[in-house]
DNA sequence: TTATTTATGTTGCAAAAGCAACGCCATTGT
DNA sequence: ACAATGGCGTTGCTTTTGCAACATAAATAA
């Protein structure tokens, strides 16, 4: 069966469940699995969506225009991420972007409402579901909270210096990946050549060492 | 009883059930009602929390402050919103802000364990709160991302526009009021001069009309 | 009332960042 | 192999923004 296939019980949205939960959880909601190919839109942005996607294999892409016609973050999803929540849970106006597959990609899709209305019958799995649910949406909470932390630095010193600092906590080593400098300075949302003199400049300073890949603070030199 | 004192069943959480229903999931969740004074901090940063927050009366704000030492946003809380849910949700690093009353506040706090946990016993009624509960979340969600838009911009100008255009939707008024320019400079994180300065540009462009408390944007003009 | 903050507008100056153009290198496709 | 594309560093120039100082007005406290 699909769940065991996939693997889903290994979702961090089914943590603490066993397989056969994972499976009465996915029967009783009437959630199917579809898959995507490469260079696909899953998801678009205006338009009015029922159900929460979990990202199950693959990898995709949020890809966003404001008002202005600028592209906002286009940050990566992988396994385990959810999509259109916002927009399933406030049937009204929700989402503002879209989502693009980068690979292949397989979404297990949740009917909202089956989400919130099985709860009577499932007991139990119900719960841990909404737990795990929860924590998931937390955690986009606090990347958001991270980029608005980020953008919020005057300097574009110090958001090269905040963004190492977050990127250490995740990766959890002093020396950190980064992407190309185009991506970065997408993430940092400035300009890229502004960016390359200001990482040259903490090169000379010796606050930063650096190669195309890995980025190291030295944190005995920032204040 | 309380519930029906501070007509707590008329809060946004609530929404969609009785009087009585509301009683119950207060009394089966073990929540309480606790009331601050005016200039008292409600919730710590980085201090562990177990239970959300419903601010039932009174006024509040979010403080924080970032690695850097410098403020980050602080905007408002009204009846109805929800604070302390990061917190509680990830038992682990969860809230990097506190929380200060500005006026007398009361504080509907609802223990997150038996917020997951009553689900059972209380049948419909949970999953009427949680999807109020999903709601609020979501709102919250939509708000930062406003943010992120907002400071995505790369000119201050573009901010001031985009500030008012959100403004607009939310007062329902092309004439959006607004707060006095410190604040204004802090929501946009910029420079108090700076700002009055490119608002004062706009003006003589003919772009803005403005005073004190009130703006509006001459949207023949901004392309 | 007067004194004392606090918000606001204004301005000159300095620093920061955006922009555009160029050259180099690596990757990719033909 | 060659051309074409795209990422990257560099640099000069321009614009934007931050900062600090000051004057005024408004609000608050004594």
């Amino acid at each position: 069966m699909l769940v065991k296939a996939l693997h889903l019980d290994k979702l961090p949205l089914f943590k603490d469940l066993s397989l056969g939960e994972a499976e009465i959880f996915v029967k009783e909601t009437s959630s199917d699995v579809k898959n995507y190919k490469g260079g696909t839109r899953i998801l678009k942005a205006y338009e009015s969506n029922s159900k929460i996607g979990v990202i199950v294999k693959g990898e995709a892409q949020v890809v966003s225009e404001d008002r202005m016609g600028n592209e906002v973050i286009g940050h990566r999803l992988q396994r385990g991420a959810i999509i259109g929540s916002t927009s399933a849970i406030l049937a009204t106006d929700g989402n503002f972007a879209s989502v693009d597959t980068l690979t292949e990609v397989t979404v297990l899709w949740i009917p909202y409402k089956s989400l919130i209305g099985v709860g009577v019958r499932l007991g139990r799995i119900h719960g841990v579901v909404m737990k795990n649910f929860l924590e998931a949406f937390c955690w986009k909470n606090i990347l958001m909270m991270q980029k608005i932390e980020l953008l919020s630095q005057k300097s574009l010193r110090e958001r090269v210096i905040l963004y190492l600092l977050n990127r250490e906590k995740l990766q959890q080593s002093s020396n950190v990946q980064v992407p190309g400098r185009v991506q970065l300075a997408k993430e940092l949302e400035c300009n890229r050549s502004a960016l390359t003199r200001e990482i040259r400049r903490m090169q000379n300073e010796g606050i930063l060492i650096c190669d195309a890949k890995y980025m190291r603070l030295d944190k005995t030199k920032i204040v």
